[in-house]
DNA sequence: TCAATAATAATAATAATTACTATATTTAGA
DNA sequence: TCTAAATATAGTAATTATTATTATTATTGA
C-alpha cells in the first residue's frame, strides 16, 4: 500500500548491483555506496536491499558463510561457491526448466521456484594451493 | 589429529537427528536434548552438530530464515521450504546426478557437489489459507 | 585406580540483521 | 514556486544466531 519514494541512495544501491558481478554482502554494497554517501548509514542499505528483493529488482541470496548477499541479475541463473575463499560466482548453464513440475510430482504442496548451488574451489583457488592435489 | 572421545550428549544428538525429520536449527535440538540432559548448554549443541557435520555424519543446511538446520539423511536428496511457514522438508525425487559434470562444462574451477532447494507453499499452508487462490 | 585428554556447562563475545526515532528529502497539489 | 503530508535517512540501540573462553567434569587407555 504504502508508496514508494525515491531515493538517491536506493538508486545508487540498485545501481551498483546492476553493474556488479560479485555478489556483494550488505555490508560490501555500504562500503561501496559509502564512496559516493559517505554517510549512507548500514540501516539504509539493509531496508533498501530488502526493499529491492520484495519488489523482485534484485535477488538475496544465501550462502553457508553467514552473510546473505546480493545479485542484481534476475534471470534465473545458479551460483557457484567456493569452499575455499568464499567466493560467490554466476555459472554458465541453462536452467533447469523441468525441474519444479519434477519436484512436485510427489509432493502435495506448491512449488513456486527452486536455487541450485554448486560447490567447490574456484580457480584462483586452485591455483594458489600450496600442495598439488593428487587426483 | 585430535582423538575424539565419547559424550552421551552427542550421541543423543546424533540420535535424534537419525529419527526425524523435520530438519531442527541448533535451537530446536536443544530444546529437546534438554529434555534427557537438562543442563546441557546451547554451545555443546553448537559444537557437536559442527563436530557431526564436519565428519560427515549429518548435513548442515543454510536456509532463507536466519537459523541453519539439520539433517540426518546424509545420502543425496533435496529439500522443499515453504515461505509461508518456514519449515522444510525433504522431496522425494531422484538425484540429478550428472548436473556438477554439466556445470562444470564453462566453469574454471572444480565442482565437488551441489544443493538444489525449492520454494513455495507447504499442504498445510495451502489448506490453512482463508482466501481461496484463484490460478 | 590414575593421569592425560577431551567434553561439558556457563558465560561472554562477535557478527549479521532489524528496530527505533528525530531529522531530512521527496512529491503532489495549491 | 511554496507547502504540507508522507516516506527516507542517519545514527543508534536492540535482537538473533553463532562462536569463543574457561573452570570443572567425564572418558579412556595404561
Amino acid at each position: 500500500m504504502t508508496a514508494l519514494k525515491y531515493s538517491r541512495q536506493r538508486e545508487s544501491i540498485k545501481n551498483f548491483l546492476m553493474h556488479t558481478s560479485s555478489h556483494p554482502t550488505a555490508d560490501m554494497v555500504y562500503l561501496h555506496v559509502k564512496e559516493t554517501f559517505p554517510n549512507i548509514s548500514l540501516g539504509t542499505v539493509y531496508r533498501n536491499l530488502n526493499l529491492l528483493a520484495d519488489m523482485g529488482e534484485i535477488i538475496k541470496i544465501t550462502t553457508p558463510d553467514g552473510a546473505d548477499r546480493f545479485d542484481g541479475r534476475t534471470t534465473p541463473h545458479y551460483h557457484f561457491f567456493c569452499n575455499e575463499c568464499g567466493c560467490m560466482m554466476d555459472l554458465d548453464m541453462a536452467p533447469l526448466s523441468q525441474i519444479n513440475e519434477v519436484a512436485g510430482q510427489n509432493f502435495e504442496g506448491e512449488i513456486d521456484s527452486h536455487t541450485v548451488t554448486f560447490y567447490g574451489k574456484c580457480v584462483s583457488c586452485l591455483h594458489h594451493d600450496t600442495k598439488a592435489t593428487a587426483v
